[in-house]
DNA sequence: AAAAACCGTTGACATATATCAACGGTTTTT
DNA sequence: AAAAACCGTTGATATATGTCAACGGTTTTT
């Protein structure tokens, strides 16, 4: 189970981890299991803890004034869920998280990884290595959303990201895409042409 | 001249700086002065520095193919400016960074970041600090941007940041919004009303 | 002082995308 | 096995936003 985990840690960092390391990290993230639409979260709720997913797929999103869903992150295995504003500010969620298939998480709460971090500095080193991946990420993406047209975002998404597309439906594609799935369809349809 | 970015860093970490790292955060950034419209980064050159800025005002964006701007980030005094994914993967910056004020910066090398933060581990404080605060930045901004009308957005952007609102011109505003400044000439009309 | 560039606004019109409703084919729940 | 929920698609129409062109008032450059 915490195989995952330690190999993507490994996979992070520049030297590997020392075997008393392993032991701690082990010992700290538990296992947690969510069946298909558990929530992870829930809108309101001050976001508690860091997910590792081991197994499975989850989907992050925030609910409009007209019950609308908006997709602001869709996670599978080796991508860790949880909301930064409200874990770091200690506010409530406006996002809710919750697994689109059944899935197998680790989790630790917030001090615990500060704790894990002080006693582990390739931690530290993980962290960073993964806030710069996120902001490269995230940069792109709010690029890509400012500038381009739906149909050039889609393709963009889907040659990046061809996992995710064998992994969600389509609806859901087109809300994290922020267009309607009836938009999708039609953009997939004409792009086939 | 690097009192302002003293000040800053301390107010991003717990314990103040000795004096002994203050000197030498101080002989390690140069400072570097910006006409108005003079770049900063240019597209297709790979970015160097991180720049503090002391004075001024500035705008990072892209050109597409019909050669118009799409503004990515507006900075103005204390903010930083660069372009990550460029400086951290050593590729071609796909921005443009330029003065929109004369400016005043105080400019690092990567490598010489790295070293102060390796001397200094206040500073790897000050940037976990920045990389969370970045991080929940950009999710808001993503978040709206998918989810909101451009009006709710424009609304958004002018409550959260007045002073850009005063610094830069409407049509700029626009652009970072993801619309055009006709657009945003009629929201704004109609706002009022 | 004149010329040029810049800026915000407005009108007419074009286009991209959303909305609403309906359908048939799945898959899931009962 | 039946019922319900889910999913992608399509058509008709509505709405938000973009495009193009023009204007007057600034500010900047010559």
């Amino acid at each position: 189970m915490h195989e995952n985990l330690l190999a993507y840690i490994n996979q992070h960092i520049a030297s590997p981890l020392t075997s008393e390391e392993e032991a701690l990290i082990v010992a700290t993230f538990r296992p947690k299991k969510l069946r298909k639409k558990q929530y992870f979260l829930q809108e309101g709720d001050v976001c508690k803890y860091a997910g590792f997913i081991v197994k499975g797929a989850m989907r992050q999103y925030s609910v409009d004034d007209k019950g609308v869903e908006h997709i602001v992150h869709l996670f599978i295995e080796n991508y860790w869920a949880n909301d930064r504003e409200s874990a770091t500010m200690l506010t409530p969620s406006k996002y809710n998280i919750d697994a689109w298939e059944d899935t197998e998480m680790l989790i630790v709460t917030r001090a615990e990884m500060l704790d894990l971090m002080e006693k582990i500095p390739a931690l530290v080193q993980m962290t960073r290595v993964m806030d710069e991946r996120n902001a490269i990420a995230n940069q792109r993406r709010l690029s890509s959303t400012i500038s381009n047209t739906a149909e050039k975002r889609y393709e963009e998404f889907a040659t990046h990201h061809p996992q995710f597309i064998q992994r969600f439906p389509q609806h859901l594609i087109a809300s994290f895409l922020g267009i309607t799935k009836e938009t999708l369809s039609r953009i997939r349809k004409q792009g086939t042409k």
